[in-house]
DNA sequence: TTGAAAGCGATACCAA
DNA sequence: TTGGTATCGCTTTCAA
């Protein structure tokens, strides 16, 4: 019973009395053109076996392989986790792998991973989490994807439409302005604003939609109260001391470009006394599920996360490619933590 | 410049000027035994060519691969992403590339997964996720197992001790049993319970754990209330309606079986008017990073789960079969939602 | 409907 | 230190 090795098709064969080419016409190909007792004695041999066949062995004779590679920047941020559910689920429909590497948020780091990824040789590779500008190591990461798709492969970028691939787009400018003017709709005119690093064009964007919401009415933010900090809940948390520091001054609001950071801010504000979205409004970004756990529920901007990583692998998997971008909408909603004034 | 398929060790070999041999001993192998002028010229062509190695023939030549498998139940879960992040951190670690499948909570899938995952002749193949007891599923799971370990491979499960294969075995039992004592510490005297299908193990260790506990102080829990319902976020919300609706009846505090029903629960008596942590105590149990963030603090029971995943990489990477279980303690943490009384 | 045999892209042994 | 070649497990013509 046991063997050092798992079956081979040859094994398959032999125990089935028939040729490897009619094993693998009946376990994979045309099962049509063989005589129906010969399928029953390798399907047969093949379970008594326990046959799997080698993936590896399938790729290399097909020239192909049933693999798709997703490369977030972390698992433990429910952002990343929700849109790796979305592909996931969507790459299952399709009959497909996913293979899943973690970036950490280092551009060199997922370099080095797109470099083993494109070894396996995926049907795509699917690129999500917001990169830095204008490194060598972008440019090199161009340089790696482009060879890829020279070579057959589709790439897939969320929320990076500044790249020359194909791109699930978030509306992170518009989301944010349109919050900026619900927010100022509600009564609230004093703002501060925790964003993430310069660099980071999520962050960004964001920043510039929730701005220029602002400025329509002639609103703006003191530079004072814009605080930079780690794009995680623990960044969220260090600026919302920073800013208690600072003084709040008579601020009503602060905006924090994502949930998981607003989250934070909401939690060490309470550390410090204040209770969120009574002494000071809290809104984020996102919309993740933990968004309406908090108390007060956060008021937040809609990303269809799930969602996002369905397309993106739909996207992939298209052949046409005129719609290179596909907009995804983001949504207010307005909640406990900004209460009308 | 364009191509129609990658390039190939052949193409690097020619374009060299050198064998297919001394091209592969360059970019893999034994470096040391080529002469430095032919390392440069292939390593110059590789860099030419944008080659990177074909990991699926890389794979079959050698006779193994660099793949770890991972099956969790659902990657939206904080419980899941946690031990997701452990996973691949070490395998990273260990130069290893992460395949992970989701199986959504369903047993069929996952052993559909198995078998396809074992085609890929992964280094390991890690399990997490409480499967259900007693189904013919599980039964042929195990032989799939089995197979794939008397053919050389690896196979490490994440919190069930009960299947003839490594684990890394989380003490649910032992932590619950310690809450139920803290609590009761607390001056807690009567209880509710919130937990998942009788099927799922982890849920039936953690209810016997507590319910013992308890009986330590001749306390136990009526039916009544004892509500099961869906391990997530949204089956915590609707046992705690029900819970509303039967009648809490003097009950002080609830315990769930995990964190993200616990917060379900929390959110679910706040809509109902309740104010968790003072009309009622809320426990869970894994302390998850969300628990910190809701208000009050959820008092659950530590398990580290980015350990638990970086232990399961390491155990289905040791030699030395003597280490079949590796435990993992928890610890209780009381917070906020469940003051002395 | 079937089987023999030629690849697929790499590795590694054996001679040179 | 090199190159020729068998080999890995499978698919897929091509003949029979």
């Amino acid at each position: 019973m046991a063997r050092e090795h798992q079956a081979t098709l040859h094994d398959v064969a032999r125990t089935a009395g028939v040729s490897q080419a009619t094993a693998s016409r009946v376990l994979n190909g045309s099962i049509r053109n063989v005589r129906q007792e010969n399928v029953d004695r390798v399907l047969a041999a093949a379970a008594e076996l326990n046959y799997a066949p080698h993936l590896s062995a399938q790729a290399i004779a097909r020239g192909s392989t049933n693999t798709v590679a997703l490369v977030v920047s972390g698992v433990d941020d429910p952002y990343f986790a929700s849109i790796a559910g979305g592909v996931t689920q969507a790459a299952e429909a399709a009959g497909l792998i996913v293979t899943m590497a973690v970036a950490d948020r280092s551009p060199e780091r997922e370099l080095q991973i797109v470099r083993t990824l494109r070894g396996m040789r995926p049907r795509a590779i699917i690129l999500t989490g917001s990169r830095i500008d204008g490194t060598d190591t972008r440019h090199a990461l161009v340089e790696e994807l482009d060879a890829y798709r020279e070579a057959g492969g589709s790439v897939v970028l969320i929320s990076q439409h500044d790249l020359p691939f194909r791109t699930v787009s978030i509306d992170n400018y518009g989301g944010a302005r349109q919050l900026a003017r619900a927010l100022v709709g509600l009564g609230y005119r004093r703002f501060a604003m925790v964003r993430a690093g310069a660099g980071l064009r999520t962050s960004r964007d964001r920043c510039k939609g929730f701005v220029e919401g602002l400025s329509e009415f002639g609103i703006d933010i003191d530079e004072r109260f814009v605080v930079e900090a780690e794009f995680s809940r623990r960044g969220g948390c260090a600026a919302a001391r920073e800013l208690v520091q600072r003084g709040l001054d008579g601020t009503e609001l602060v905006f924090a470009v994502n949930d998981v950071m607003a989250i934070g801010v909401m939690t060490a504000f309470r550390d410090a006394g204040l209770v969120p979205g009574q002494d000071v409004a809290v809104a984020g970004f996102d919309d993740i599920g933990p968004a309406v756990d908090v108390d007060p529920a956060l008021t937040s901007v809609t990303v269809p996360l799930r969602q996002v990583g369905v397309r993106a692998m739909q996207l992939a998997l298209s052949d046409d490619d005129a719609s290179r971008i596909v907009p995804v909408s983001t949504n207010v909603v307005l909640r406990g933590s900004t209460p009308g004034r």
